[in-house]
DNA sequence: CCTAATCCTGAACGGTGAGTCAACGCCCTC
DNA sequence: GAGGGCGTTGACTCACCGTTCAGGATTAGG
């Protein structure tokens, strides 16, 4: 099986000690996306990662401690990998685009396996009951509008941008609509597409941003 | 009690015992509201309208059916609140206002023992995996986001709005704001407070339709 | 080797809650 | 006032699942 050989090396080799609380993060959170929280049971994610139920009790005090540090792994996850590849890009025109294309679901080929906001429904749904999931929430969620307002700062640094409403103001804004169609979205009926999403965003934040597109087809 | 005259022979039915039907998905609704989607037990459900659990499985067929029905009923249970208002203004700028207002979680007392969005969490993440629920959910988001295109049609008939983007995309785009800021009023940081988001909706939405706001405050 | 700590297992426990059912009374009809 | 059916009850069943636990396996250190 994925035995992990743990080598005395004093220090971490690829994976050691706290991997196997990270394993079952992972296996978590995949549970979560296939069959929802409120049908993930213990034994799936056991499974998931091959262990025995016990093990999942040995690392988390319980399962609903377990559920939300999986949520905020998942969400960590997308925020470490937007982080990533907004520094990549230096202007703020293609930071925002990029923030855009990785926040459609589905979209990406590398994320289908995990739709990131399947799981933000999950959140929110738990963080509306669960204190300590509203806690959590509280801090992604503004992590989440603030990379918004810092590309709509930066975009005003190097005068790609206008100046204009306050960018947390903007970023409040432009995450809603965001947030609003990637529901769509996901839901999957066939009004709102992928490409219909993208289109929209950018185009509902340059109107919102005051900058102009230049006209992408006809 | 009102008493609906039962068919002899006839299959539970959807004539029969209306009245208590009713009470019961109102019931439902109120302690999917309270409780949340999840931890509502049948018999919370039961004792809310004062009746025995077994009464309630004698009017639907089981607790899921049951909790589909409760989450449209109330959602449909807004809409009629709803459109009973908008046809109350023969303004069309009124009737977006009104609209706007009515989906600001928390804001119009009458509203306060029931929050709508509340259940649209729970409806959306029910849709995510159950066929009943999103066939139901694409109904209901559609009449939802119609309502707010058929108001951009009445005020371009009437000349208050301009001419411009198709009706139904600002449906959507509007849609997704004020989704997207509910959710943000919903969760009750600081961050976005209920006025934040009556006069962001108002904004966006002048901004997205085009015409002109008068200042309101200062 | 021996020992202790850590990791891990699977069975057993206990609570819980959906769904069932036999019985009861009330009203309606005849 | 007899009979039948609907609405109603609440106790019971039964399966499920989180959690516990006693102990087996593996590793680290001496």
């Amino acid at each position: 099986m994925g035995r992990t050989k743990a080598k005395p090396g004093v220090k971490p080799g690829p994976k050691v000690g706290k991997d196997r609380r990270q394993e079952i993060l992972a296996a978590a959170a995949q549970v979560i996306t296939d069959r929802g929280l409120s049908e993930t049971r213990i034994q799936d994610i056991a499974e998931t990662c091959g262990v025995s139920t016990g093990l999942i009790l040995y690392y988390f005090e319980s399962k609903d401690r377990l559920l939300v540090e999986a949520l905020t792994y998942a969400n960590d996850q997308f925020y470490l990998r937007l982080s990533r590849e907004l520094r990549k890009n230096p202007s703020a025109r293609a930071q925002l685009d990029r923030l855009i294309e990785l926040s459609v679901p589905g979209l990406l080929p590398e994320f289908q396996f995990l739709d990131e906001w399947a799981l933000w429904v999950e959140i929110w749904v738990r963080a509306l009951r669960d204190p300590e999931m509203a806690k959590e929430h509280e801090v992604l969620n503004r992590r989440w509008r603030r990379s918004i307002a810092d590309i709509v700062r930066h975009g005003r640094s190097t005068g790609e941008f206008p100046e204009g409403l306050d960018a947390d103001e903007l970023g409040i804004q432009i995450g809603a609509v965001v947030d609003g169609l990637a529901i769509q979205v996901l839901m999957d009926h066939g009004d709102v597409t992928p490409d219909d999403m993208l289109r929209v965003s950018r185009d509902v934040s340059a109107k919102l941003i005051g900058f102009a597109l230049e006209p992408a087809g006809a």
